[in-house]
RNA sequence: GGCCCAUUCGUCUAUCGGUUAGGACGCAAGAUUUUCAUUCUUGAAAGAGGAGUUCGAUUCUCCUAUGGGCUACCA
């Protein structure tokens, strides 16, 4: 099969861009950047119910964040536009009609109200083949009276005509033929004359036909219907063309059961959307991925390999690199655990490869939330905190705690450090070492150590007592980079001052 | 309830009939370090259960169990 290989990710304006959403735009990105294919974006928002204003500036800044190319869309035109649904009404209406003309398609009247009653009533009630002709539509009922009633201007829907007993098999790429027979399908609402606006099956289709789409990459929760999407390409008479398709298991809480949703972010402390987003009618908010400290690369590789993986060991990998990689093959088919964890070692990864000046100027904003003024310092001093303690960081914002004492002078001291090192002969010591420090001339790392440790040496003194002594008065607690390269940042005099305010200080 | 999909360490997963069932996260221990962290080494940890098919099944088939999805004039 030498088509060209296009696709599509196709969300609705609902709400924020969920993360199992970003992820099916991603393998629809890379399968098309693998093939030379093109990626379409387009906006379902044929229900008018339940659009959502910003959401659909939320998806494009999203997919923007994490690198996501698109080549057709609502921003970047094409020759297949429009790429909003709710803007080609006239296509639909007239697919509508050839279904209609075809007898492939009915009109039916029952309201909401009676199809509800209906349910109640009846256990297990379906629109289909056994039903049809005892509810009110155009199979039922003559025809002058059904064009009395649309004449009368009463509501009406479009339904699909399923034929029964068939056994309907869908060929899904990453599953195998999965077979259901049409006698447990019902007949679909297509179209509403209430908003005069398609059901999503049938824009769906009528879209991905005209759009030329290739292969249908979308989540599991698609693949019941399927079948029935195989039917509509039937009925309009485009078998040959129909694209393939492929059903991407989905992604699951972490702890209990179900699907991720919406709430699991906020129940369980991690994000689940990529960027933070208000809520115009609520005004609730709820956290995401950039605003949390992500580096999109890191969420792009962690969230690529929930569901796929190379084949081999290999895990971090960029966007190019899963552009080469990525395979339909290698796509699992059950559901996973979304492992939060996980998506921190990312991040921690991806930012040990950040530039320490770039790094700097990511960090300078969480000093000013912290009241340092960045400007007191200059981006070479920056810079090198940050590659001293970037080590252990997940998170840009983690690194303030880490490196808070090279900005402000300890105010108070670790309980358990003072316990364990500060002892009798501490102070006298410590004295001791301000004499020694104020006599050093070249304050670098490597002359201070050379200095400090051989003065130890020479007394014969505990190395490790007086060392944590030492870091205690400076840092404040026992933990930190090198002693030495944090005496040489913040100079002679600093230092000085601390040890000389430990002294005073602490008390055991 | 009905239909569909799935099932390997706690989690993400490798294995495309023959392996000491591999890797990663997390966890534990050890080494390194003047501290913490990093790093390195090591360890614990898995084929849901039952029938088949086969010389041989984690791998193929069936049943059961469990998990998940769908079952709207939502997508």
């Amino acid at each position: 099969m030498n088509r060209e290989v296009r696709v599509r990710f196709a969300p609705s304006p609902t709400g924020p861009l969920h993360i199992g959403g970003v992820r099916t735009a991603l393998y629809n990105y890379l399968f098309a950047r693998q093939h030379g294919g093109k990626m379409i974006l387009r906006i379902e928002d044929t229900d008018s119910q339940r659009f959502v204003p910003g959401a659909e500036d939320y998806i494009n800044e999203s997919l923007a964040w994490l690198g996501i190319e698109i080549d057709e869309g609502v921003r970047q035109g094409g020759e297949y536009g429009p790429y909003k649904q709710s803007e080609r009404r006239d296509i639909y209406r007239q697919h509508v009609k050839t279904l209609l003309d075809n007898g492939k398609a009915y009109i039916a009247f029952d309201t909401p109200e009676e199809l509800e009653a209906k349910r109640a009533e009846v256990a297990n009630f379906q629109y289909d083949a056994s039903t049809r002709m005892s509810m009110r539509n155009s199979l039922s009922m003559p025809a002058d009276e059904v064009q009395r009633l649309i004449d009368a201007g009463e509501k009406y829907v479009v339904r699909f005509l399923i034929e029964p007993g068939r056994d309907v098999v869908v060929n899904d790429l990453i599953r195998g033929k999965v077979t259901i027979n049409s006698n447990v399908l019902d007949d679909k609402v297509l179209y509403k004359s209430a908003d005069d606006l398609p059901t999503y099956h049938l824009a769906n289709i009528v879209d991905d036909h005209m759009m030329k789409v290739s292969h249908v990459i979308r989540g599991e929760e698609w693949l019941p219907s399927a079948p029935l999407h195989v039917l509509l390409y039937e009925a309009f008479g485009w078998t040959e063309t129909m694209p393939e398709f492929v059903h991407l298991p989905l992604l699951l809480k972490p702890d209990g059961k179900g699907k991720l949703s919406k709430r699991d972010g906020d129940r369980l402390g991690f994000p689940v959307f990529p960027l933070e987003w208000h809520d115009p009618k609520s005004g609730e908010i709820s956290s995401g991925y950039r605003e949390a400290g992500y580096l999109p690369q890191a969420v792009v590789n962690f969230l690529a390999l929930l569901g796929w993986n190379p084949g081999d060991d290999t895990e971090i990998m960029s966007m190019t690199d899963l552009i080469e990689k990525f395979s339909l093959d290698h796509c699992s088919k059950s559901g996973a655990k979304f492992d939060f964890e996980k998506g921190k070692w990312f991040n921690h990864k991806y930012l040990q490869e950040v530039d320490n000046t770039q790094l700097a100027e990511m960090f300078k904003p969480i000093l000013a939330e912290n009241g340092i003024n960045p400007a007191d310092f200059s981006d070479e001093q920056i810079a090198r905190i940050v590659e001293m303690v970037k080590g252990r960081v997940n998170f840009v914002k983690d690194l303030w705690e880490q490196s808070r004492f090279f900005f402000v002078q300890p105010t108070e001291y670790d309980e358990k450090s003072v316990k364990k090192r500060w002892k009798e002969d501490t102070p006298a010591l410590m004295s001791e070492l301000i004499e020694v420090l104020k006599n050093i001339e070249d304050f670098s790392s490597a002359s201070t150590e050379a200095i400090v440790l051989g003065w130890i040496t020479d007394k014969g003194y505990h190395m490790g007592n007086v060392m944590n002594a030492f870091r205690l008065t400076v840092v404040g607690e026992c933990k930190g980079p090198h002693m030495f390269d944090i005496t040489e940042m913040i100079g002679k005099e600093e230092t000085i001052t601390r040890v000389q305010l430990g002294i005073e200080r602490i008390i055991k």
